[in-house]
DNA sequence: TTTTGCATCACCAAAAACCGTTAGAAACAA
DNA sequence: TTGTTTCTAACGGTTTTTGGTGATGCAAAA
């Protein structure tokens, strides 16, 4: 029997060897390969092959995110699996887009990786309880801006391009003044970028923006 | 033979199935527990025994350094090996210097923790390759005994109960005065404690607390 | 062509955050 | 016992954020 190979991906190499050492007991999948950055990842499947990516999010040098998109401009056909400790509605709704076929959040069974990699490799769709309840739970709320955006097509942020640069700022701990001097911009139009940024995500103030931020990757 | 017993505290549940499952081909090494967050890992030891636990840092409720104080202030006997994925000097010798037996990178391979459980229970000191290289120059740049670090209050240092009661109420985007209702104190000391955790956690503004606040899965 | 979205800037007022410092009471540790 | 930490509170002052409202030029889309 054709085993199905699969490579992965994490920053944590004790993270890699934990699923390896659960994917071993499993007669019908091997694992080929494995990478601790973006980079690597990439460099890894230029010379190589696999069936499935299990891919973490966080990583450094080349982020999850940026692996995904670059895999989907070559036009891949390895199948992906996203892995993340942030199981967030947008976060999982921008990787799907992009073209993932399953999402697992960390915080999920060991037996689930398993069930994951079946599923996905026969051309289904996996995701973990949490991140179904996640899904689901945001299409109930009737989440305007956010729905918009899913239906628009070509990139999945609510936010401009503009207010993207100044959210970043802002989670760098600049204030309004300090991001208006980076940007060559007023402060008056840093202000007003602000409070659209606050009453486009719904939320509160800055902190709201900050959280915002990590959980979507944005910084 | 008797076994080693271990416990396993994690929030993600998908690092100790792996952990568990790296384990299970040790045949001198048995998993009898598991926690995903401090709270558990406090009730879990209350009514039941292990010889070493493995403990993650980071963890909702109640953090891994909280647990570790904790037992040390009930004269606990277990070894502890601190796991975590930031493995910075002055968190590792934080937790040293609290009485912990160990500590795991992430980043280290699956074999390590084997060694590390096997030194830690003959009464060793074990530290992953990364984490003797960081205290190792750590000591060589700046030439300051751990004493004199956590003296003039430099070191890593976690955040008072009350302290983290302000911060959870930050990141639900309460202002200085719906905190101050919330845990019925005066709004001045809100604001002490606010200005306190800024300078503690040396960052510039709420925004940094946030964010420090999610990377330490305090929220 | 009209409309829409984006980026830009302005002004005002209220609310909130931030800064420095001090200090008492209670709990705790050396 | 003595010193330290923690929690509490206050004062005075400055800076920043936030909310509301309005307006312009530009470019792309309908």
């Amino acid at each position: 029997m054709r085993k199905i190979k699969v490579h992965i991906a994490d920053d944590h190499q004790l993270l890699i060897d934990g699923i390896n050492a659960v994917l071993s007991s499993e007669n019908n999948i091997e694992v080929v390969g494995s990478s601790l950055n973006g980079e690597d990842v990439l460099n890894w499947f230029a010379l190589n092959e696999a069936d499935i990516l299990i891919l973490d999010i966080n990583m450094p040098k080349v982020d999850g995110i940026a692996v995904l998109q670059s895999f989907v401009k070559s036009g891949f056909q390895q199948k992906v699996i996203v892995l993340s400790s942030y199981d967030d509605a947008k976060l999982i709704k921008e990787v799907l887009k992009i073209g993932a076929n399953g999402f697992l959040a960390k915080k999920c069974a060991g037996e689930n990786i398993v069930e994951a990699i079946n599923a996905v490799y026969c051309g289904k769709q996996y995701f973990s309880e949490s991140v179904k309840d996640k899904l689901l739970s945001s299409f109930t709320k009737n989440n305007l801006s956010i729905d918009k955006i899913s239906q628009d097509g070509t990139f999945f942020s609510p936010l401009t391009p503009r207010e993207t640069d100044v959210l970043k700022l802002i989670c760098k701990q600049y204030n309004s003044n300090e991001i208006s001097k980076t940007l060559h911009i007023s402060i008056n139009t840093v202000e007003t970028h602000r409070k659209n940024l606050i009453h486009k995500l719904k939320v509160k103030n800055v902190v709201g923006l900050a959280i915002y931020a990590i959980k979507n990757n944005i910084v």
